[in-house]
DNA sequence: TCTGGGGTCCTCTGTCGA
DNA sequence: TCTGTCGACAGAGGACCC
């Protein structure tokens, strides 16, 4: 194949299927991995349970409703993270360029691999021998293309196409199948009559610019004619790192919201410190009770980790936003990460 | 129907120094 | 010395993804 070939990997209904492994009594059940509090949503769902009309990020409570007979279970991410390690390195093993996304996808660089299209089926089938694990391939020349090709035909999907064969493929889709056209600009694109990727694609482009600005129009428009020159790269740079909660029920007092942002700050800079890392921008989240959410800022002339740094400037952020109505969630963030040198881990050791 | 948690990236705006 | 401009950076909000 001339020029680059990508493929995009993605397992099938990934959480699920690797419960299924413990709990093979549950195959061919309606099989919901959703958390337990009253405000939690699904992570995913088995493709029986899809047939209910259950999907990814609805509330719980009404996944309950709409499949009572549904087996609930908690997540369990340290299994998810184990499982994922073990795809990934198979992955590894038979190609050179991997840049893993998430726990259960990975774009593949296939440029100048002989006979890239049997090398996947070949992954496929080793991935199921090794795992018990099922996924969806996309091959073509772009991210973009690899991407909606992966998702076609899920599960246990394997499609190829070319640019061009995925612009007529998908040319009355709608544009939100397209990663990067989320809800918001499907619902803006509609107000401008532009339903499928084939119009927005067509629509005048000093149209699209009157509405999103000449650099998103123009790339809306890269999108939906499947134009994509982004290369696969290995490794993702950790730029942020946050914990957040959102309460059961909704606070007002500010000394518990005070007391709950200092966990977070103590669970956010354990995990930081363990991974050697520290930053100069603390920030909090707040989210309220109207679903509106505010962040706040400030950046620090050192980068720090530990709590005894990071606590009082999150405390002093949340005193002066001051939430003027009760809050559902709250959260810290660590930003501009760095990693830290030797002489500043032995700083941190005195500190611990 | 009532919306998690943990991320990235983009845009807009204000500030500040050259 | 004053004013305007420009770029860098920070902060806030939002869209989007898994």
């Amino acid at each position: 194949m001339a020029g680059r070939c990508v493929a995009h990997l993605d397992m099938d209904a990934f959480y699920v299927s690797v419960e299924l492994r413990r709990r093979p009594e549950l195959r061919g059940r309606p099989v919901i991995v959703a958390g337990t509090g009253p405000r939690s949503v699904v992570t995913t769902a088995s493709y029986e349970a899809r047939r209910f009309g259950v999907g990814s990020a609805m509330p719980a409570a009404r996944a309950r409703r709409l499949c009572p007979q549904g087996v609930f279970l908690a997540p369990d991410f340290a299994y998810y993270r184990e499982a994922s390690r073990q795809v990934m390195a198979i992955v590894r093993a038979a190609v050179d360029v991997v840049e893993v996304v998430g726990l259960d996808e990975a774009y593949l660089d296939l440029t100048g691999v002989p006979g890239p299209v049997a090398a996947m089926r070949r992954l496929v089938a080793e991935i199921e021998r090794a795992t018990a694990l099922g996924c969806s391939i996309g091959i073509g020349p772009s991210r973009l293309v690899a991407k909606v090709a992966s998702d076609a035909e899920k599960p246990r999907g394997f499609v190829v196409l070319s640019r061009e064969q995925a612009c007529r493929r998908f040319a009355e889709a709608p544009c939100g199948l397209v990663p990067g056209i989320g809800p918001k600009t499907v619902e803006r694109l509609r107000g401008l009559g532009v339903e499928t990727l084939s119009a927005l694609g067509a629509v005048p482009a000093t149209r699209l610019a009157e509405r999103f600005g000449p650099r998103h129009a123009a790339e809306l428009q890269r999108r939906a004619r499947f134009e994509d020159d982004s290369p696969v790269t290995e490794e993702r740079k950790v730029v942020s790192e946050s914990r957040e909660l959102t309460f059961d029920e909704d606070i007002r007092d500010l000394e518990r919201l005070e007391a709950i942002l200092g966990q977070l700050v103590d669970r956010l800079c354990d995990g930081l410190i363990a991974q050697r890392r520290r930053g100069r921008t603390i920030g909090i989240k707040v989210r309220l009770d109207d679903f509106s959410t505010h962040t706040r800022a400030r950046t620090l002339a050192d980068a720090v980790a530990t709590a005894d740094r990071v606590g009082p400037v999150a405390q002093d952020l949340l005193r002066r936003f001051a939430p003027p109505r009760p809050v559902r969630l709250l959260g810290v963030r660590v930003a501009g990460l760095e990693l830290s040198d030797r002489d500043d881990d032995e700083q941190l050791q005195l500190v611990l």
